[in-house]
DNA sequence: CTGGCGCTTCCCATAATGGGAAGGTCAAGC
DNA sequence: GCTTGACCTTCCCATTATGGGAAGCGCCAG
């Protein structure tokens, strides 16, 4: 079947399909015309992508995942760090989202939300934090000292 | 202070104070060597910022955070929105990326993890969602190319 | 005057996905 | 045979937020 297909019949996009050939996750086919061809095979391991997609691995630990999965000598072992590795990865990112809507909505509470122009969420923004709820993402440093200058003009 | 000073200040990276800049979300003024200036006020900005990325709002939000938080008859009931929908979404994904999690917790639980190539990881991941083409992984006498679908070749 | 650091702009890369243009292919209908 | 329309091809661009690095200039200390 051609590439329409092989994407209607595996829930991933043409354009990601080539986009996956391309960067060498999978291989497909050509017929005379140049055409991507692809088999029942190939559809399956289209769908085994989008599984593992769906369970939010990276396409880097999809690769993996499919060169074991093709691979009939593999060691289930090294399926489970992966898997396992990646459970606490995402329940670190969960954790430090939840953590950060939990802030927020503190901040939210005691917020008029009128049209005044009062507003603690901006206070709290604009300096008076005090706790760090973001460490468990992508910050990097927290509060450093203020006010030295070092303008060399 | 110049660029890196103000960096210092703030937390924010040279390089992305100039690409917020960029952006439009902050101004700079210019010395006469071109280099950019910035005040404590600039700064105070600056920080506004990086407290309202560690909550986790898209710059996008940041900019209309930042113009509430500059505009004195701002109401803060439109700051309160703003929250409580980032509050929201940020919900709904921590949701999602813990199911995510759950499910594959669940998969790797009744996963041996030797070195068997058994695996019922790899196997939920295969297909036992569609359940349409199960024993793929390692035969090659699958249906190579039926011509059961309406395509044109 | 030179060494070294800081600043400038510009290009590239990441991760995953999509939009869209310009053009080739093919099957069907008139 | 020719048109039409769906499908395919490659190539470029956009997104979101961040960083790396190069080439070149500014500025201060020694």
């Amino acid at each position: 079947m051609n590439i329409g297909n092989a994407a209607r019949a595996s829930g991933i996009s043409a354009k990601m399909i080539r986009h996956y050939e391309a960067i060498g996750l999978i291989s497909a086919g050509r017929g005379a015309n140049q055409y991507r061809v692809y088999s029942q095979a190939d559809v399956a391991e289209l769908r085994f992508i989008r599984h593992a997609r769906d369970l939010g691995f990276p396409l880097q630990d999809v690769k993996r995942l499919l060169d074991l999965w093709r691979n009939r000598a593999r060691a289930s072992g090294e399926v489970k760090r992966l898997a396992l590795d990646h459970v606490a990865a995402l329940e670190a990112k969960a954790k430090s989202l939840s953590a950060m809507a939990e802030s927020l909505r503190h901040l939210a509470q005691h917020c008029h939300g009128d049209d005044r122009p009062d507003c603690p969420i901006l206070e709290e923004l604009a300096g008076a934090f005090s706790s760090q709820v973001a460490s468990l993402g992508d910050s990097e440093n927290a509060t450093k000292e203020t006010g030295k200058e070092g303008c060399h003009g």
